[in-house]
DNA sequence: GCTAATTTTAGAACTCCTCTAAAGTATTGA
DNA sequence: TCAATACTTTAGAGGAGTTCTAAAATTAGC
């Protein structure tokens, strides 16, 4: 269940994003999506680039993070001010948050249920509904 | 229920939280306790304060609201990238994020209910856990 | 009041992120 | 195959939100 996709798949998911298949592109999303579940922000994500020998700018990574964001290949997680995370995990699932580290980790399985939902208000559709459970250290 | 607080009450809780009761906290405590459940941000207040001719820093506002929050008189929300909002209800319930207008609203009553929460993580306790229902216009 | 401790402040600084516009790359279709 | 065109990348400037600094002002205790 770890099983690394195909470079050729990562390369159908971004055309059928509409996306150029270039060379950053490429190597930020087999970085990204042949890792399995990731939690990462733009900044470890451009380092990690820089030290696997890809030439990408800050701010390629950040446009690319949003492309595939907006593309539904990845969704954005905020845990604290100035901290946001990009999630490879597309799925219904919610949020650990360690306060102490930083970390950000999925909740596995079916662990947390909500289980009555407010009505929208009038006007309104829900986009979607976010659960972070904030760890602390046991005292 | 939308009873303000006497005066007397906003400068016992200072004192009890070990605050010096200054001119500026005592007013901002004013504008943020004295008037229902509220969500707002620092520059909000900030404004709102200038408005009511209260002499006072952007850097005291961020000071106060930081203090009143590790002082329980506050509650801090993230809800975007560079987006705080302090809440004066600081008991157990959730919220709506508006993502067009940005407004964030208390959900009423008991309206959310997490139905089962997972254990915490070996070494760690859950301080607190957020629900946002993140709302956009109906399409 | 006088003194010591705390608080406030303006402005600089910082972090994270976005924009700009120029150079580079991918795609199209003759 | 190769312009012409459209899109992408980039360095560095710029911006928003927040924190820091250190000097002046206020508060508290005697
Ligand atoms: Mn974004
Ligand atoms: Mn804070
Ligand atoms: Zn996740
Ligand atoms: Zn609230």
């Amino acid at each position: 269940m770890t099983a690394a996709r195909p470079f050729a798949d990562v390369l159908q998911r971004l055309r059928s994003a509409g996306l150029r298949p270039t060379r950053q592109r490429l190597a930020l999303a087999k970085l990204l999506l042949e890792n399995g579940d990731r939690h990462v922000t733009a900044e470890q994500l451009h380092s990690e680039a820089r030290q696997a020998s890809i030439p990408v700018s800050l701010a390629t990574v950040y446009n690319t993070l949003h492309q595939f964001t907006d593309a539904g290949l990845l969704r954005e997680v905020v845990v604290a001010p100035g901290r946001s995370y990009f999630d490879t995990n597309t799925g219904d699932h919610h949020h650990f948050f360690y306060e102490e580290s930083g970390r950000l980790e999925d909740i596995p399985g079916d662990q947390v249920v909500v289980g009555a939902l407010p009505a929208a208000p009038s006007g309104t559709t829900i986009r979607r509904v976010d659960v972070i459970v904030r760890l602390g250290e046991r005292e």
